[in-house]
RNA sequence: GGUGCGGUGGCGGAGAGGCUACGCACCGGCCUGCAAAGCCGAGUACACCGGUUCGAAUCCGGUCCGCACCUCCA
């Protein structure tokens, strides 16, 4: 079966081919760690981590690998502000990010480099690039010098005349032109900073995920994923740095052959924003809602349109899956944990979903069709379809983490539910509710359903 | 001004010329000791105006509205 993606360059849906089908490479900007992450940051997250579980279905060997920018300047207005040194700024939230996202679900990529380690590397891309005379010195900044690129602008599609710059931000006159940026900028007092050819530095923006994917993939890649806002300058810029280390102009798939990129997240049709204090962060939707109800709710539109949820739709995701750990409940066991899937037609036709360009929107309804046939079919198929249900909700990372495991106590258990059964039988209703709070407390949640009682572990 | 993405039923959100998307909510019925789930049925859609077509939410032209980006925001 083919995977196809979406790629902003060539805005096209296009059919993914790997470089080198024995190892797959992503590149994905990561967090900036100055503060805690809120719901956009997690879907930038939790759309890459699908695409790379889906990518692992077909390919063995996928490598993804994440950065953490860990100098940057809020980085050092905000260690100042709360005056504690950089590193314990960003160690600190570098292991927020992590736990935040863990709890939706997201797998730690193969690898997550810091800034800070491939300073060296930085410097040494940038040495390049001025020897390429792809970049200059001007009032101690080392800048990228844009004209010097003649596909600047293919990724955004901006014709750079026609953008009216400075509508944010003053212009800088230290610049030759500008769209031009900052490789490396002197520190002073007490800044930090690192020894380079230009003197005591650090970093500017963009080099680093260049220096950082080149280093740890190695050029051309595979997919580079982001935020669309990332898209200009972030991306253009990276393309621009990465494909003027050779000689003379590389095109951009010299970097990487697809960009992925993830639409914005509203929060009742506005952006999230600190001026009008409506950043949800994940901690805090964690303390009204389960991981999996965010991830459901992350996943819950195609991951290029725009996302916009409420407190309504949370609330919606939460009541599907309260009727979803029902089914499973229900459902299975340790023992498809187990099983292993061979040909299963239903498999495949939820894959193909997600294999056409990651349509959870489709691969969620596929799921539902499949699980209203599971009550309607032979005992055979229905173990089929059960397998390709578990596996689904396996991939989508909405599954429930508790399945019913065979313990020392289910003797118990199943005589109390037998004694249960007994009393219902005798009408002794009084008993039996008893007997089902007695198992409430052992954990067991129990369900009477048409093949007979049921029961699961609610911890 | 440029670039990109959108406007679908009460809500979320697919689809992309003819066939019920799906989910949540709501209403009616069935089932049910309780709890939960399930089943059957009803309803409410494709921003607007033209055009193409036997047929358009889907194609074409125009209009309106929203959002994002245009140097440090995912």
């Amino acid at each position: 079966m083919k995977i196809y993606l979406s790629d902003t360059l060539s805005k096209k849906k296009k059919e993914f081919i790997p470089i080198d089908h024995k190892n797959v490479r992503i590149y994905a900007c990561g967090p900036t760690v100055y503060n805690f992450p809120h719901f956009g940051n997690a879907r930038m997250a939790v759309v890459t981590d699908l695409l790379v579980r889906v990518l692992k279905q077909k390919y063995k060997k996928v490598t993804f690998i994440s950065n953490i920018t860990d100098i940057d300047d809020k980085i050092i207005e905000a260690a100042k502000e709360q005056n504690v040194t950089i590193g314990e700024l960003t160690n600190k939230y570098h292991l927020i990010y992590n736990q935040d996202m863990e709890s939706l679900g997201v797998s730690l990529p193969t690898f997550q480099p810091k800034a800070t380690d491939y300073i060296a590397d930085m410097i040494d891309f940038i040495k390049i690039l001025v020897d390429n005379k792809c970049a200059y010195e001007s009032d101690g900044n080392i800048l990228f010098d844009t004209d010097s690129y003649k596909y600047y602008g293919a990724l955004s599609k901006r014709v750079m005349n026609d953008q009216k710059t400075g509508t944010r931000v003053k212009k800088a006159n230290y610049k030759r032109n500008d769209n031009d940026f900052i490789l490396w900028k002197p520190s002073f007092k007490n800044e930090p900073g690192w020894d380079s050819p230009w003197g005591l530095g650090r970093p500017g923006w963009h080099i680093e995920c260049s220096a950082m994917s080149k280093k740890c993939l190695g050029l051309p890649f595979d997919i580079h994923c982001g935020g669309v806002d990332l898209t200009f300058p972030h991306h253009e810029n990276e393309i621009a740095q990465s494909c003027s280390l050779g000689n003379g102009n590389l095109k951009p798939e010299s970097f990487c052959n697809y960009w992925f990129h993830n639409g914005f997240v509203t929060f009742d049709n506005i952006k999230m924003s600190k001026s009008l204090g409506n950043i949800k962060l994940v901690r805090d939707l964690l303390k009204k809602y389960e991981g999996r109800v965010l991830r459901l709710c992350l996943l819950s539109a195609h991951y290029k349109q725009p996302l916009d949820f409420s407190e309504n739709s949370l609330k919606q995701f939460k009541n599907y899956l309260h009727k979803l750990d029902y089914f499973y409940n229900v459902n299975f066991s340790e023992e498809y944990e187990r099983e292993k899937i061979v040909n299963n037609n239903y498999f495949e036709e939820f894959l193909s979903s997600l294999f056409d360009d990651i349509n959870t929107p489709k691969a969620l309804r596929i799921l539902n069709d499949h699980i209203s046939k599971v009550r309607n079919t032979t005992l055979t198929e229905k173990k089929i379809i059960l397998q390709s249900i578990f596996k689904s909700l396996k991939i989508l990372g909405i599954e429930k983490s508790s399945l019913n495991k065979l313990e020392n106590d289910k003797g118990e258990i199943m005589k109390l539910i037998k004694e249960r059964e007994n009393a219902r039988k005798n009408k002794n209703f009084n008993l039996a509710d008893e007997l089902r709070d007695k198992l409430k407390k052992m954990h067991i949640e129990i369900e009477d359903t048409p093949d007979g009682t049921k029961w699961f572990k609610t911890k």
